[in-house]
DNA sequence: TTGTATGCGTTATCAG
DNA sequence: CTGATAACGCATACAA
């Protein structure tokens, strides 16, 4: 059985669907009175206004659409629950897609959301995003760019002080006693620019000189084995030619929890030969053997933030007058046994 | 700059608001000539139709939600992609909500869909989820039940064959010579149930006499410290009883994960005095240290038939008649260095 | 083959 | 304070 609408409400009040509708609404025309005995009928009758409807008339859906890279992705997918209180705080629905890190599914995905009465989007770009697409897109709706912020665009950014958590995390290792300190990292990923910048200016700032080999850069878009068998073969080579006071910065899970196998079937003590510290978002960095100390990024507060900021925006009368800023976010260090002798 | 409506084009096209929205329909009663004139002008406009007036119009908002437990989860995680892909090649949005193994935010999350004219759910229940509000829900909109499907609901049900998986899981563990099997789970976890009773068809099968100290449980809802804390002791206790020729099967990721670390704790050599394997669905498997054999589910197959027989059930005429079934799906096993000397 | 009229369930304007 | 009416954008029964 389908929901009583306004009009048999209505009815069953003897009076007009207009009057009705205000009285829900509490506005000031109606009296204290018939409030009273309309909100009871609707209450009896579990009446709950139809939304479709009620958007369609107030030209909002109050739905915000979200596009990250993998949902698979401990990070991202923290991003996307912060986002989803912060929409569910704010009565708004939240839809996902996903990009891949591929432009065209990206592109795909905002036309999606094109088609569905979004009002609005937060976005963490993919990492060949074409940001011109996106300047038009945010013609039509408010984005909101979260984590990837390296762009210009138009609107409200929120970032992760990446450079100071790779800044935190090289200082580490060196209070640890390391003097060599390598920094495993991606090719060609945007964020890592940062991490790597954070990296020299720990080492300048303790006078370590910078040794071009210690940065150890892997290809992208390998499998899971073929990636490991790679790094190993990078990892074995660089530490072979060092004394054995290294410290290991990684600056994703994937790479650190790699490496951390990795030394071990090098049957390299952690941390006593080689101590480690990786950015990563998972719990399961508790669990390892040794348990591995992090970098942690506050993935859920960047989504709850980026939702805020959007909906803000959203309800904002004349959003392309509004003052738009970026929220830089800390990283925090979580010291466990990787580091500590 | 807002959208153009079927109005304005038939204005521009000096038609009627219905001719064009049957041309647009590809309605047999238009002509082809007209069609394509409407067509080359909707494409010119860049017309797109309001989906909200659509729906409300349609009385279908062509809108699905998923309750999961937890979105960190890794294999609900995937369930979701699973649901996700199934929705959008068929033209449906997804919302989703966690219930955080809660009843009461699984209920809220049920309340809080059928305010939002969604067509039908997919859920998988909280570990005390009480189903006769499931039941009747289901008398509102169409529910399908995915990977704890334990409930008495009609409707369509898919799950994964755990016993069999816990069976393959033993009966490797068994292959690789191991006498004493040792299960580690979750106290009161219902799916748990089948993995316990496949353990012991295993060992029946094997003419292995089941000894009821080898069944490891755990609290749920602890920290994940204290629940490491717990385990080390628990584990501690029961391999020192023994001689060295143990295997030890892991229900759920976490706890198999965390068994990893604490052998190694206690100075005992994975897989050559204790052989582990363990139900999860992360990649991190082959990272760790050894490689973690694994029992993978078939998340994304879950989440993706699951969605598929919603959206079956949603579009068919006559729900209350369908001939509902329940669907299950296999396990395979990944022989990984953690049981294979 | 095309057009007219109506309604989906709301909110808003304006008149009473 | 209350009600009649229009409109949001679309699909469709029915009329022409």
């Amino acid at each position: 059985m389908s929901n009583i609408t306004l009009k048999e409400l209505a009815k069953k009040l003897e009076l007009s669907v207009s009057t009705v509708s205000k009285a829900l609404n509490d506005s000031f025309e109606i009296s204290e009175e018939t409030k009273v005995r309309v909100r009871a009928m609707a209450e009896k009758y579990h009446y709950r206004p139809n939304i479709l409807a009620k958007s369609l008339k107030m030209g909002r859906s109050n739905t915000i659409g979200v596009i990250i890279p993998y949902l698979s992705n401990p990070f991202q997918s923290q991003v996307l629950e912060g986002a989803h209180q912060a929409a569910y705080e704010n009565n708004f629905k939240l839809v996902f897609m996903q990009s891949r890190e591929n432009s065209k599914m990206e592109q795909d995905a905002l036309k999606t959301f094109r088609q569905q009465n979004i009002d609005g989007i937060i976005i963490t770009p993919a990492a060949e995003s074409h940001i011109k697409t996106l300047k038009q897109y945010n013609q039509e709706f408010p984005i909101v760019l979260v984590d990837r912020i390296d762009f210009e665009l138009d609107t409200f950014k929120i970032g992760v002080n990446s450079e100071k958590g790779a800044y935190d995390a090289t200082q580490h290792l060196i209070d640890m006693g390391r003097k060599e300190i390598l920094l495993l990292c991606g090719k060609n990923i945007g964020i890592n620019k940062d991490r790597i910048a954070g990296y020299k200016k720990a080492l300048l700032a303790n006078y370590i000189p910078l040794d071009p080999s210690n940065i150890i850069q892997v290809e992208y878009g390998q499998t899971r084995e073929e990636l490991i068998k790679n790094l190993r073969i990078l990892l074995e080579r660089r530490i072979k030619e060092l004394d054995h006071s290294i410290g290991l910065l990684g600056t994703t899970d994937t790479l650190t929890v790699a490496s951390l196998g990795i030394l071990s079937q090098l049957n390299l003590q952690v941390p006593s030969e080689v101590a480690v510290i990786g950015f990563a978002n998972t719990e399961m960095a508790e669990s390892l053997n040794p348990s591995l100390s992090t970098i942690v990024q506050p993935a859920f507060e960047i989504g709850y933030l980026g939702v805020s900021k959007l909906i803000e925006t959203i309800v904002s009368k004349n959003r392309f007058e509004m003052a738009f800023n970026t929220t830089m976010l800390e990283s925090r260090i979580i010291e466990r046994k990787s580091t500590k002798a």
